[in-house]
DNA sequence: TTGACAGGTTTGAAAAATGAACTGACTATC
DNA sequence: GATAGTCAGTTCATTTTTCAAACCTGTCAA
């Protein structure tokens, strides 16, 4: 299968995946989120290579994570700005961060920390259900096939169980 | 910069990214939700060539989010598990899931549900602050340095901010 | 007119992914 | 007891990506 492939896959996280499922994706992103714009601004903080950078740059506004918007004319210039969809973004870069956080900071501690403005204090993300509000469990969760589901590749194997190592019965 | 020098970066992203920033690495990490954990199993479900799924895998098992546990003897056959350290990737596969299930869906809508077992209904995840319980938006937070921050190249650019294009003052 | 700045593109070498076939330990069936 | 099948990988040759350094373009300031 080739990336690009991955987009018409009936899987939400294979068509994310064909998206932002790159190192160095990700890290545009995260930098996005504190809001850097600029093309030698990301350059410069993230080490990638230029012509990488480019490229990644032109797929995220290509599928309008980010805009190219002009911040001056003579010379003209471009920024790089989330859009709302790339905005959208956020809790998966928070739990990328979050789980970074608790199990990969270093001996010093996490090199960030985050203010939520609206009480003010400092906190972590939390993953909850929209219904009840509850923390979520992944034991806790059924996983049910979906209007847009096609065959069964992509179903949980419970659902589609063929018999396994016949020979042992 | 080399992927594997991303581990020794001040950034939780960047840290992160080093073990699982990999189209594929998300991929099994779905299929493990899913409570895949063969290797033939993953190998059918996404297409991956089975020499990258073995490295994968291998790369997941030494960074303690899978382990590599034997489910029969004879012949000696291996499974691969969810760690606790795994399990709490949760967040991350679950905003991606839903980001792709908002703005990625085909017309026929998302491909899965989920059911939260503790409710009993079909939610979406919401990530909220620890502190106030209120949804997160990157608009109403702010990053300052925590104690693991080490010099300023991660830190959000107007704590570090240079003069830039000083000619058009 | 010389140099600097912002935002890229070009080029050749190095690294990684792909696809197909193969290995090895064991079992089940003819 | 020969043959086929299961499962979890590895080997190897080919194609694709990525990397690093240098180069290009338009504009401005001294």
């Amino acid at each position: 299968m080739r990336w690009s492939d991955l987009e018409d896959e009936a899987c939400s996280v294979a068509r994310t995946v064909s998206v932002i499922g790159d190192r160095w994706t990700l890290l545009i992103l995260r930098d996005c989120f504190l809001r850097v714009r600029r093309f030698e601004d990301f350059q410069e903080r993230l080490g990638i290579t230029r012509p990488l950078l480019a490229s990644r740059l032109r797929k995220l506004v290509k599928d309008f994570v980010l805009a190219k918007v002009p911040y001056q004319q003579r010379p003209l210039r471009y920024e790089y700005r989330l859009t709302e969809k790339g905005r959208d973004l956020y809790p998966v870069i928070m739990s990328i961060v979050h789980w970074g956080d608790v199990h990969m900071a270093g001996k010093k501690g996490r090199p960030l920390l985050h203010q939520h403005l609206v009480c003010g204090k400092t906190f972590d993300p939390v993953m909850v259900c929209s219904a009840c509000g509850e923390p979520l469990d992944p034991r806790q969760v059924h996983v049910h096939r979906g209007p847009g589901a096609a065959g069964s590749r992509n179903l949980p194997p419970d659902e589609q169980r063929r018999p396994r190592l016949a020979h042992q019965r």
